[in-house]
DNA sequence: CTAAAAATACGCCATATTCCGTATTGATTA
DNA sequence: TAATCAATACGGAATATGGCGTATTTTTAG
């Protein structure tokens, strides 16, 4: 049996274009299209239920994402959306998927991709064109920052580098900031004997400066500053 | 010329099968492997440098996604990782992503599909497995983007100090521990120009060393890190 | 008690940083 | 238009740092 989809898309050209591309393929057919959000969803209430739908992001009148919004409102799990768009804007991608879209693929894909992906919806994957799944990694990446090495309290110790004790203390001390004759004051030791401490500390953290000790030093929270 | 590769999990059976399956294909080279996130990090320094590092996420020591982390921040765009797991959980997909993985793979995939993806990172794409990607989605529609709260104005602002954009850019470029050399190539100038900007901060922070400068630029909140 | 590990200390050499100059160019502004 | 500021760039000199050695003493662990 043939599965139902729709294409939406604002510029008819390109509804021709994909159609025609994808009228090729048996296991699929193309049960209606329509221009903008509205005239979807219209034509979804007197068609055949589309298990897939194509979808244009730019589109005038009701725009791709709110289209995809009131779909997914709706039908929910009976009907999977795939973006296919020219942009691959950051906050497009992340509105859409957050509208509830299931793929997100560029317009220049090539028609046997687009039937592989609508395949996948269906068996319940996300197709996405490289740079897409690129970008939703970096939108991934930047939430939250911080957060990554908390949330594993202090798994890493400064023993697990094989840090002695004495190492570690310089290491706090190299955080602040201070020079190996500072140090070497604090502790009532020559500066040459602080030197080489931080000479093995950096080969045990497999650093080579003061800075990259303290980054390492702060990620792993050993220190508070 | 052959791609450069490591791989790296605690169980020698896996690096062997995965190994074996891999060394069919011409355009790649295992380097080296590894058995947990120290070993790597100490092999990386010994051996050439790979392009590309298959890891495994449930490792002793130090696991996958501190590794992962390690890595990303000393190699940045200089080693791609891919994570090769036989588990889908969303909180470790979402650490790894978070610690800077640019792909995410089941065990079962097959030797071509990793080859395939290695060619993808490489390129600067994001392959990821039929469910991670599912899983991603997921994840980023129960995100909320949340706003900065951290909008309270800071009390003193760089141009308190008589800073200019030139050199409150620099003072950023500082606090990453970067080097004259690395704050000029990054900003395209000569490294005695640096060295005269950062004359002029110093001056007008009153300060007398990088550190000094960091920790200042920390205390007024003008720098995240 | 004895071997291993940790802490101490020195020297040499290359590079980085800091502190002092000077100087040119383009943009801003009084 | 003239003066000032910002950004660019160079050089010298003193000090700090990083990478390589070696070596002694103290502490720890078997």
């Amino acid at each position: 049996m043939k599965t139902p989809i729709a294409i939406v898309d604002d510029n008819p050209l390109l509804i021709q274009s994909i159609g025609r591309n994808l009228s090729l393929y048996e296991e699929i057919e193309i049960v209606f299209t329509a221009k903008n959000g509205i005239d979807l969803l219209d034509k979804i209430k007197q068609n055949q239920l589309p298990k897939v739908i194509l979808m244009d992001i730019e589109m005038p009148q009701m725009n791709g994402i709110q289209a995809v919004y009131e779909v997914y409102q709706r039908y929910g799990h009976q009907i999977k959306i795939i973006m296919l768009t020219v942009f691959d804007q950051e906050d497009k991608i992340f509105h859409a998927i957050q509208a509830g879209a299931s793929g997100y693929l560029m317009k220049d894909e090539k028609a046997s991709t687009i039937i592989n992906s609508i395949n996948e919806v269906l068996a319940g994957g996300s197709p996405m064109s490289s740079i897409v799944a690129t970008k939703i990694l970096e939108l991934l990446r930047s939430t939250q920052k911080l957060q990554v090495i908390d949330n594993q309290p202090n798994e890493v110790q400064p023993k697990d580098f094989e840090l002695t004790k004495r190492e570690t203390e310089i290491l706090q001390l190299i955080s602040r900031g201070m020079t190996y004759k500072q140090i070497a004051e604090q502790l009532f030791v020559s500066d040459k004997t602080i030197k080489k401490h931080i000479e093995n500390i950096y080969n045990k953290l497999h650093v080579n400066s003061k800075y990259e000790a303290m980054q390492l030093a702060r990620r792993y929270n050993w220190i508070k500053i």
